[in-house]
DNA sequence: TCTGGGGTCCTAGGGCGA
DNA sequence: TCTGTCGCCCTAGGACCC
């Protein structure tokens, strides 16, 4: 059996556990740069506020029903989730941390009610030692679990956050009641697609032809009917730590246009990107940069540009990986265009023990001293300190982040103090 | 005026060598 | 030597996730 823990309104409960006064109040999470609502309190939900709102827009309904609203605060939610995901790892064996605030389990070898006293004990303990609620839903297949979870979610008053597919009758019973585009995998094209030839629920989806879900669907679409049949096509993956690409991107504050200010950014971003392909011990062989137009200009040419360059030799370097990738953006860059966002992705990750080494780069040894020492700088007198001629001196990048919280566990001066 | 960022996986199609 | 076919690899783009 699979389990799906997953905590409720994640951003807005880590909030919520230092601010209790916030509880039984709408509560919104704002994007980087406060731009649109990434997470909501079931409060804020029923007002009708919906996923990914642009913030300008609701700024009536959140002034008229009071609505919280705050920055989003990655460090206080990074530090909970793992003090949660370590809760979880040390009641069970088989985990896969899916994401920020869900987890895969897998339970094999147990008997039922061993598997359900287990859920249950961990969803009172995660809210005993950290004061943020989860929901489990419990399942033969990792996609049948998202659907129970749903339920327990739905449900909660009757199913205390916790509930069981574990007979067919009721995995009909579910599908029957899950629209499909509801169900994980099945994202906004795929719906418009499947409601085309009349499918609506999960149960009519499951009811298609495996020949019509793998021409219209991919192979993607085929295992996910199988797994919802009760067949399990997806297992549990443990250890996936080292990432196979590294971005970052930013939209800008205001348009730009100079070739000046494009390097200046894509440089920015070649330096953070590096860090963290140094943070997981990884070196790239490729690199994309891409420059794009503002998508929700009314009027005007719409533009999206990326180039993929191979490099000669791999490096986690940020001085060789910043200087291709401005190569590549001067290449895709065109003069009286203007430019909204721009990014740059690290690809053909590999670890930097498996270094081939090559003619071209006899200068690795001293790179590599060099990067070792800024790390280390940075480390000891906060990140960004030394910086490359070609980055803004001045800042990294303005962010709009006019409602965050405190870093209540991470930073030794914002700690809670109980008088 | 103001609409995020960071990932994964799959497929189609072109280039290219056997 | 030329041509057709097959399969592999790479890239771009699309779809999905949180």
């Amino acid at each position: 059996m699979f389990a799906l823990i997953d905590c409720n309104n994640f951003y807005a409960s880590c909030e919520r556990v230092f601010q209790p006064h916030l509880n039984g109040k709408p509560v919104v999470i704002l994007s980087n740069n406060d731009g649109c609502v990434i997470a909501r309190s079931n409060e804020a939900k029923s007002l009708g506020i919906p996923m990914g709102a642009p913030a300008f827009k609701y700024k009536g309904v959140f002034q008229k029903n009071k609505v919280q609203i705050f920055s989003s605060n990655f460090t206080l939610y990074g530090d909970i989730s793992n003090r949660v995901m370590s809760i979880i790892s040390r009641h069970v064996p088989d985990v896969e941390i899916y994401s920020i605030d869900e987890a895969f389990v897998k339970f094999d070898g147990f008997s039922e009610d061993d598997i359900n006293e287990k859920c249950r004990d961990i969803i009172r303990i995660i809210f005993k030692w950290t004061g943020i609620p989860v929901s489990i839903g419990l399942a033969p297949t990792k996609s049948l679990a998202k659907v129970a979870n749903r339920i327990a979610k739905k449900y909660s008053t009757r199913t205390n956050g916790f509930y069981s597919i574990n007979n067919n009758e009721k995995r009909i019973k579910a599908l029957k009641n899950i629209s499909a585009g509801d169900i994980w995998g099945i994202g906004f094209q795929n719906e418009k697609k499947l409601l085309k030839v009349n499918v609506k629920s999960g149960m009519d989806f499951v009811n298609l032809p495996d020949q019509w879900v793998k021409k219209n669907m991919s192979i993607i679409g085929l295992k996910l009917k199988k797994e919802l049949e009760g067949n399990p096509t997806l297992d549990i993956e443990e250890g996936k730590i080292d990432k196979k690409s590294i971005a970052t991107t930013r939209s800008f504050e205001t348009e730009i246009s100079s070739l000046d200010d494009l390097t200046e950014r894509i440089t920015t971003f070649s330096v953070v990107a590096s860090k963290k392909l140094r943070r997981q011990n990884s070196e790239c062989s490729m690199i994309c940069v891409y420059i794009r137009s503002n998508p929700f200009k009314q009027k005007g040419e719409r533009y999206h540009y990326s180039l993929t360059g191979s490099l000669p030799f791999s490096t986690n370097s940020s001085i060789e990986i910043s200087k291709f990738a401005v190569k590549l953006l001067t290449k895709i860059y065109s003069k009286n265009k203007s430019y909204k966002k721009a990014g740059i992705i690290l690809m053909g990750l590999s670890p930097q023990s498996n270094h081939q080494f090559s003619l071209f780069d006899q200068n690795i040894d001293k790179q590599k001293k060099l990067m070792k020492s800024i790390d280390s700088i940075d480390s000891k007198y906060g990140l960004y300190k030394v910086r490359l001629a070609s980055q803004d001196q001045k800042r990294i990048w303005k962010m709009k982040r006019q409602k965050l919280s405190r870093n209540y566990t991470t930073e030794i001066d914002e700690v809670l103090i109980v008088k």
